[in-house]
DNA sequence: GTCTATAAATTGATAGAC
DNA sequence: GTCTATCAATTTATAGAC
């Protein structure tokens, strides 16, 4: 992250994530990043294709370790489990990056935002499925299947609204916490 | 709400809901109201004036809500079920004032930011205290009371991220669907 | 209490020198 | 590729007429 594009990028997730998409302006990306304002737009179209491009990144990345996750486990509760703790742990060690993946999506232009949404529409698939998967197999007793995949994912997601680094709970902490919550959502009653 | 202050104030919740503080303008507002933008400062102090007192309103709905729910049982399942089905029926009923006090805390002045979070942390000690008595009478098996109550209340507040009037799933489902996990959440393994 | 008009500041983005 | 300088538009908020 030493050239300039890396380093515009790191000074608007910090401000992104600080104060919002539209409560930040150019001159605050640029000031952190030791330039001036027009050097943003050798670098991105714009103020939105900023984002959009952290935004992306970000979505790949969460989309990423969900997948890897899965893949790790076979059998349903390993699985999910699995799951739950290294979405919940990534959107804590990268919860600055996390809040513009969550919360700055109003702000994409429509096109930029149909990408991202498909990014969204895998995570919340590969939830469905491994909960759908537990339950043939007799491993969960899920009432609302999509509805509680929905939940198990506002966890992590929430998180990152109230998450601050070196708070009281480390991110692995979450991730257990989490996890194991997500287990008791789905476990035969 | 005929009145000029409370169509300002109706006004500003779609505005401040659907495309956030920093995104909306005081024209927006005063447009929706059917005024000048001159208007809104006979009513209102400024702007950030005006998002307080929508956001301090919300704070005390949702807490009396939650408040209610807990003394109307006295076993601490029926009162976890009821407090976290009527916060989550609460939120999607009023998801556009929700979105406004769970989303805008930020915008706030530091002053009237110390006073919402009074009412949030009532929230969240009324949540503490319920899993702490199921816990002592052996009604939960809850590891970690702080994280768990973080966790029931992020069901119900991570909704209005998402949540659409007229969707698949009514207020009354999801409290439904909410309160059960909740109760998941705590029962004893 | 509402309006029109406008002040004063800030915004995203561009032009042109180096 | 970075800068200084600046444009054109927009912003919150106020002044003063009615």
């Amino acid at each position: 992250m030493d050239d300039a594009r890396g380093r515009l990028a790191a000074a608007a997730v910090e401000a992104f994530a600080d104060n919002g998409f539209h409560a930040t302006t150019t001159r605050d990306i640029a000031s952190r990043a030791g330039m001036s304002p027009a050097a943003l737009y050798v670098h991105h179209r714009s103020k939105e294709g900023l984002l959009f491009a952290l935004s992306r990144d970000g979505h790949l990345a969460a989309l990423d370790v969900v997948t890897e996750a899965a893949a790790r486990h076979d059998d349903p509760t390993a699985r999910l489990q699995a799951m739950i703790h290294d979405f919940t742990q990534w959107h804590a060690e990268h919860s600055k990056t996390a809040r513009i993946v969550q919360y700055e999506l109003a702000a994409l232009t429509p096109d930029h935002l149909a990408e991202v949404a498909r990014h969204r529409r895998a995570i919340e698939r590969t939830v469905r499925v491994v909960l759908e998967e537990g339950v043939a197999r007799g491993e969960f007793e899920v009432a609302d299947v999509p509805g509680t995949a929905l939940a198990m994912l506002s966890l992590a997601v929430d998180l990152v609204r109230w998450y601050e680094p070196g708070g009281p709970r480390s991110p692995q902490q979450l991730a257990d916490l989490y996890a194991g919550l997500a287990l008791r959502m789905a476990r035969p009653l």
